[in-house]
RNA sequence: GCCGACUUAGCUCAGUGGUAGAGCAAUGCUUUUGUAAAGCAUGGGUCGUCGGUUCAAGUCCGACAGUCGGCUCCA
């Protein structure tokens, strides 16, 4: 086994055999560049350059030009390190403008030049690339690789650049490395939580409707509560208390708030029959609960006020940014913001970590604590005062240091208005979601003129704090059938039980179960359908239901039940103990 | 929004210019069943929308909408 490292490499080349099949395949494009990732690698190329006329490369081309790299690949071309001068490079590079641009900020940055020749330097059938390494010795190291997709990606990541065409690939040392995980990301395929949401009936998506807008079916609203309730029972124990707010407000509001200048074009804009005036849609719940604060004069005795809000929200999010129930245009938050004093601050965020701990907890998650920072070479990019920021930034990392409190700082994350914490969850695929997030806000009281009369009757300006325990309900669902792979807990099931009488003679019994299950609130179904048990075992067993019960004569003589677990084991019991066992379960949240 | 692909029955999909198909689901009848699919029958589609080419368009061309893979963005 060889390191990762070795791994790394392995890639970079293959991406270097891509672009060169890909340039012997079709020569007037231009090769911008391609890195090595931890999934495999990438390459951009330019298919239309100026002058030239442009070529389609579609996924239906991947074939011939994996077949094209098994060839350079089979040849076991040498790949060589090469320094060479600004001068040289300029020269060999000449027709390219993508590589001009590297080779002239490498020339700034006084940084040497290399080349890389796969095949002998300058014979026919070799390549070369301005690449900074490292590479494997030959192509013939490459044992295993697959093309995966194709997409377009802005030039330097940024959209005001030209479009460039991505091809993205993997490869590995071994073709049963490769196999694995191709068979792995099927997998996450399977989960992929649009198309199990529609198969489980949690939601549908309409074009009437509209795109990024859910309707949730009885069995998807019913999760999403669940979802709420969950986040409510928690919050209440550090003294949020629930308020309401309006859907839709005045362009004033976020005038004053500051969204309005930022966001503008990112809110629904409402108009209006009696007036000229501008309404919005409201993406965000902070602005109306400023107001809400601000309805009385405040005593510093009052604070720390906190406010949660579930409230729906919506932002304009352009078409292509929207991505099941990841990306909406309609959805809600956990949302709360606590005002306080200075010296409130620290409880306030342990506080709102602990609950978002034991928030977590339930989902069998690890998660890891991000320090979001400003990014200090374009501080310019933040409101508010300098110094405000440097303080409240080593605020935040003295609470987490005095409370030995794990976290990665990362410069630039941070909110306009504030630095914060994030909690980012890893699911069963280890793939990390930014769920949670507790905000300290410099900017915002002040802008809505919020005070308090302090111990000695001056008037002060308040800190907000703005968090979100579970971040949006809708998003977590999403993130939660892909983590289960749609098969929920049971206190989260929208369908705990299904109980199955085996012949007609029988259902009278299962409407007895029923009722019990009925009067402790457990959700079920009774399938009473003329099929045959086999056929309704298997239809539950699709449905992901937790548990079957199954009434046949032996069942309805004794007064017991069949119990049929998700994972295929039976057992016999009686009603009432199966009764406690799902009561235990539901309550325990595992 | 940008680049590319896709859109046929409730779902999954077949159908390469000549009268729209399958499986599952639904409905009806028969069967009354022991741990993942009983049998037979029936209904269901202006082939995403609008326009064009053609004697003839699900099929070819264009626009628009939506979905998907990315990019950008995410208060």
């Amino acid at each position: 086994m060889k390191d990762k490292d070795y791994l790394y490499k392995l890639r970079h080349s293959a991406e270097h055999v891509l672009h060169q099949a890909v340039k012997e395949l079709y020569p007037s494009i231009h090769l911008a560049m391609g890195p090595a990732t931890d999934e495999g690698f990438y390459f951009d190329f330019d298919n239309s350059p100026e002058g030239k006329e442009a070529v389609t490369i579609t996924d239906a081309d991947f074939k011939n030009i994996e077949k094209r790299m098994w060839n350079i690949i089979n040849k076991n071309l040498p790949i060589t390190r090469h320094e060479i001068s600004a001068k040289e490079a300029h020269k060999l590079f000449a027709d390219n403008p993508y590589k001009q641009e590297w080779i002239e900020k490498a020339e700034v940055n006084k940084e040497v030049i290399t080349i890389y020749w796969t095949g002998e330097p300058n014979a026919q059938g070799s390549m070369v690339d301005l690449c900074a390494g490292p590479h494997v010795d030959s192509t013939g190291e490459i044992k295993a690789f697959k093309l995966l997709s194709i997409a377009g990606a802005y030039w330097h990541g940024d959209e005001k650049n030209k479009m460039l065409t991505r091809i993205y690939g993997t490869a590995f040392e071994s073709k049963e490395d490769l196999d694995k995980y191709l068979w792995q990301l099927e997998e996450a395929k399977k989960r992929d939580h649009r198309k199990l949401g529609k198969e489980m009936q949690l939601f549908v998506f309409s074009d009437l409707v509209g795109p990024g807008l859910p309707i949730y079916t009885p069995k998807g609203a019913l999760v999403r509560r669940l979802l709420q309730e969950h986040v409510n029972v928690l919050q209440k124990e550090i003294g949020y208390k629930e308020v309401w707010t309006p859907q839709v407000t005045k362009a004033d509001l976020f005038k004053t708030s500051g969204h309005y200048e930022k966001y503008k074009d990112d809110m629904f804009r409402v108009v209006s029959n009696y007036t000229d005036e501008e309404y919005f849609l409201k993406p965000m719940n902070c602005p109306n609960h400023c107001v809400l604060y601000a309805s009385q004069s405040r005593s510093y005795r009052e604070l720390p006020l906190r406010f949660s809000d579930f409230a729906n929200l919506y932002r304009d999010e352009k078409p292509g940014e929207l991505l099941g129930l990841s990306r909406l245009r309609a959805f809600s938050q956990d949302d709360g913001h606590c005002f306080c004093r200075e010296d409130q601050v620290d409880e306030e965020f342990l506080n709102v970590a602990q609950i978002v701990k034991k928030a977590i907890e339930p989902f069998n998650m690890k998660y890891w604590i991000r320090l979001s920072l400003w990014d200090s070479n374009h501080p310019e990019k933040y409101l508010g005062d300098k110094e405000i920021w440097k303080s409240a930034q080593s605020k935040l990392k003295d609470i987490l240091d005095k409370n030995n409190i794990e976290y990665t700082a990362v410069e630039g994350e941070a909110a306009i208005y504030g630095p914060k914490l994030d909690f980012i969850a890893i699911d069963a695929l280890g793939r990390e979601w930014q769920i949670s997030t507790i905000q300290l806000d410099l900017i915002m009281p002040g802008r809505f003129g919020l005070t308090y009369t302090d111990q000695e009757g001056k008037e002060k300006t308040p800190l907000m704090i703005h968090r979100a325990i579970l971040g949006s309900p809708e998003r977590l669902m999403g993130l939660l059938i892909e983590h289960y792979a749609g098969a929920f807990p049971l206190w989260l099931a929208p369908e705990q039980v299904r109980i199955i009488p085996i012949s007609e003679r029988h259902v009278e019994a299962a409407q007895n179960i029923a009722k019990s299950l009925e009067d402790i609130g457990v959700r079920f179904e009774l399938d009473d359908k003329a099929l045959s048990m086999q056929k309704k075992i298997r239809n539950a067993q699709q449905s992901k239901v937790n548990y079957m019960l199954i009434l046949g004569d032996v069942e309805v003589e004794k007064g017991e039940v069949n119990v049929r677990s998700r994972d295929g084991s039976t057992q016999n019991m009686s009603i009432s103990m199966f009764l406690d066992k799902v009561k235990n379960e539901i309550e325990s949240k595992k």
